[in-house]
DNA sequence: AAATACGTTCAGTTTACACTGAACGCTATG
DNA sequence: CATAGCGTTCAGTGTAAACTGAACGTATTT
């Protein structure tokens, strides 16, 4: 008997929200992030109270290891957040409701962590053959051009995607 | 020895090239795609004439198998096309040099298909939901009421992403 | 027809990672 | 001080997916 259960009288209404966390943890799956991930979320979604590390440990029956990891990853993305209850030395947890938030912290920070981290790797490899370009004789130059120019359009496209990523519309076309 | 010292006489060329198409593996896999993708299309990104899939193979040093099932991921993408060599049987690829395009077809459209399933299962949880609501007494309603809405939120949070992904201001910033 | 050249497919392997169970550290309580 | 409650950490497990090697089908050449 899982808590969600002792909250909820109607066994139609939790079976829905059964339903709606499967699909949080179907849907976080399908973006290569665990099923739990999506499920712990889904659960205090839709809980009209916050709820405590063992209490979403008995409703999704995962190990407490996985929600106290996946607990702290959503926090980082400020996908939920702590509640402290007075008087309980518990940590509880609620869903952030402004989605918008969620998205800009949990996505596009993350994303443009990579994205830059790809430029550094593109710069990096344009230096070296900058370097290589000076003591090579001029029929290989030829060559040396081609790739410097392609190298250059692929970094410049990512410094295009990281200014999007950074462009004030974006927040506005939410 | 690989094929691109045969192409590429400076050997610091074909080092900065390696480096580069090395990079590549590194980004795709951190989006949790293969390295072999991002090898595959870096290559032929800097490659000044098209490839087939045994140059490709002994470029990279992975199997053939890889690169086969690789190269029609990406040309699924759009990311790289066909090229037919007059007289020559073997399929030979080049990658293509439209980042925008590539974006869509490989980034945009997966993604746009991947909220359409989500949204459609949030659809059938509310729709199950309104179906247990008609059979509930007054005070389970109240609870019921609260889960609808922010069920409802998430739905219309889903809808505004995927009609942001269709905005045709978002080709624009590109 | 036999043999060769290409690309694809499929079973098996290896690798990466989500998840678990148990031990640990810390804090509060008896 | 001992004990219990709570959260974190870490080694180990299980599983999914990338990757491989080999067999296969098809088309081309001799």
């Amino acid at each position: 008997m899982n808590s969600l259960a002792k909250q909820v009288e109607s066994p139609e209404l939790a079976a829905a929200c059964l339903r709606f966390i499967e699909s949080g943890g179907h849907t976080t799956q399908s973006f290569g992030l665990g099923q739990v991930l999506g499920q712990v979320f889904a659960l205090l979604y839709l809980s009209p109270k916050p709820l405590c590390l063992d209490e979403i440990v008995e409703e999704l029956d995962v190990s407490k290891a996985s929600v106290s990891t996946t607990v702290r990853q959503l926090e980082e993305w400020s996908a939920v957040h702590h509640v402290w209850v007075k008087g309980d030395r518990r940590d509880f947890y609620e869903a952030e409701t402004d989605f918008k938030a969620m998205l800009r912290h949990g996505v596009l920070a993350p994303l443009r962590k990579k994205m830059d981290t790809a430029v550094v790797r593109i710069e990096h490899v344009e230096e070296s053959l900058h370097k290589a370009l000076e003591k090579t004789n001029p029929e290989q130059r030829a060559q040396a051009r081609i790739v410097a120019e392609r190298l250059q359009r692929a970094r410049k496209f990512h410094a295009k995607i990281n200014a999007l990523l950074n462009n004030p519309w974006l927040d506005r076309l939410l």
